[in-house]
DNA sequence: ATAGTATATGAGTATAATTGAATATAGTAA
DNA sequence: TTACTATATTCAATTATACTCATATACTAT
């Protein structure tokens, strides 16, 4: 049942803060991973679960996989907007992890993508 | 966390069969374990999950304890009037739940609640 | 007291979820 | 080609969940 795939997906903090940081943005998996201070294979397990679930959607470009909020859950999936938009701002590390989120997209840590996006849209 | 623990409650088949009966009716233990055709110990665990969640609240009643939607959940979490509202009318086993519960509250199967409950509001 | 009913809980098992470390894959760049 | 980077996946260990069966608890009724 695809609605209890996404409550599932949505019932763990790590994930809940994977979409809090891609709530306005799309980002690599090693921005995520810098971002909330985990491990790369854990990044890219939850970002599969997220997917598998239908929350977000990835793309490749060059070497890196971008990921996205997929907005068509919220059609889909109104209650799904309903967290997005009332619960994801109570969430106690949502701060830090958008500082850290700040600060690599500023720096260009850990990965190279950040620099190329800039030079992209120049 | 409060939230997660309310996704992980919801992220369960049985646990939304459980709340779709409940949805307009308050039911002891042994009515939603007839309806469901679940045992009776998972059925009280089940509850136990979701009455920490604070999705359900429960009162004693003689031997029986009975279970009910926890209302203020809607306003404290918008999204789960969401879930309720939108949602749990596409469950697939919803239509067969609510059919054994109306032959277990019409004939009083298997527990002695429902005559007593007539009873007692005549 | 006893017997009976309703519910909760403990023990054991099976399955699923989470994780870090290591490895595999896919792409870039020289 | 080789070296390097980013991501996904496999492996193994741990932890959490869900379930059944049996037992304990709580209440009723006699």
């Amino acid at each position: 049942m695809k609605l209890v795939k996404i409550l599932k997906a949505l019932g763990d903090e790590t994930r809940l803060r994977i979409l809090n940081v891609l709530k306005n943005t799309e980002l690599c998996v090693c921005e995520i991973q810098y971002s909330l201070e985990i491990t790369q294979s854990n990044t890219s397990r939850h970002l599969k679960t997220l997917s598998d679930a239908g929350l977000v959607v990835s793309s490749k470009k060059a070497q890196w996989v971008s990921y996205k909020i997929n907005d068509a859950i919220f059609a889909e999936y109104p209650f799904v907007r309903e967290i997005f938009n009332g619960e994801m701002d109570k969430l106690e590390f949502k701060e830090k992890d958008l500082e850290k989120l700040s600060e690599c997209l500023e720096k260009g840590i850990p990965c190279e993508w950040p620099e190329k996006r800039m030079k992209g849209s120049e």
